[in-house]
DNA sequence: CACCAGGCAAGTA
DNA sequence: TACTTGCATGGT
């Protein structure tokens, strides 16, 4: 069985048992990007309370964002964890948003992809993973995400070595499957909700897992 | 109490 | 280059 076969049989397992995931929990392009920071290492649980503070505040917006106090803006932020280092990432990312795009998130899906994934790259605070989030989730280009619940899921699969980095992980779904954003989408976000129930960092609930079978 | 959560960058040797 | 550490809150 090839590589396709098995990844593909994985996610129907998983679709099946879960149903769909209607990812990224978020209603614009704006407040994905904000929760793809806020996020980082960090329950969505906590970042919800977050947003939830910025949406009441009627500040999800760049400008808006940009011109609040950084004191004010941690405040607004602070369940969320790590919230002074968080307001600087944000403060970066924003600041971005506002020179390319000036403030209009959604103009940046119209730029090349790696131009922009590389861009982003550049801004002090977005890694791989909060980049390919933002441009999958929010901007629907067709990129999969890769995050700890799937270096562990496919290590522990036997799928790739222990070893392997961020963009092995990404290249081992993404050479072989056709580049869907929806498939993208949806496959990372089973791959979250499936870790979360089964595959803590240490315990792992193996037994009645979605994708028992196919451990070795 | 220990450990974890949808990372990333800076520091050290 | 290859490790290690700081960042912070809230839940189990």
């Amino acid at each position: 069985m090839g590589r396709a076969e098995t990844l593909m049989d994985m996610y129907d397992a998983m679709l099946g048992a879960l149903g769909p995931s209607h990812w990224w929990p978020g209603e614009t392009p704006l407040e994905i990007a904000v929760g793809a920071v806020l996020t980082q290492n960090t329950n969505w649980k906590n970042v919800s309370q977050a947003i939830d503070n910025l949406k009441r505040a009627g500040l999800l917006d760049v400008k808006g964002l940009l011109a609040l106090p950084v004191p004010e803006l941690e405040e607004f932020i602070r369940p969320a964890g790590y919230f002074r280092l968080k307001a600087g990432r944000l403060r970066n990312l924003l600041a971005f948003i506002d020179r390319e795009v000036d403030g209009d998130i959604g103009l940046l899906g119209d730029r090349d992809f790696s131009g922009l994934r590389e861009a982003l790259l550049g801004v002090k605070g977005i890694g791989p993973e909060t980049a390919d989030a933002i441009l999958c989730y929010a901007l629907d280009y067709p990129v999969f995400v890769v995050d700890a619940y799937t270096a562990r899921m496919f290590q522990r699969h036997g799928l790739v070595p222990n070893e392997a980095d961020y963009h092995e992980l990404q290249a081992f779904v993404m050479d072989v499957l056709p580049r869907d954003v929806a498939l993208f989408n949806e496959y990372h976000a089973l791959i979250v909700r499936v870790g979360k129930d089964w595959c803590k960092k240490q315990k792992g609930l193996c037994e009645t897992c979605p994708l028992q079978p196919f451990l070795s």
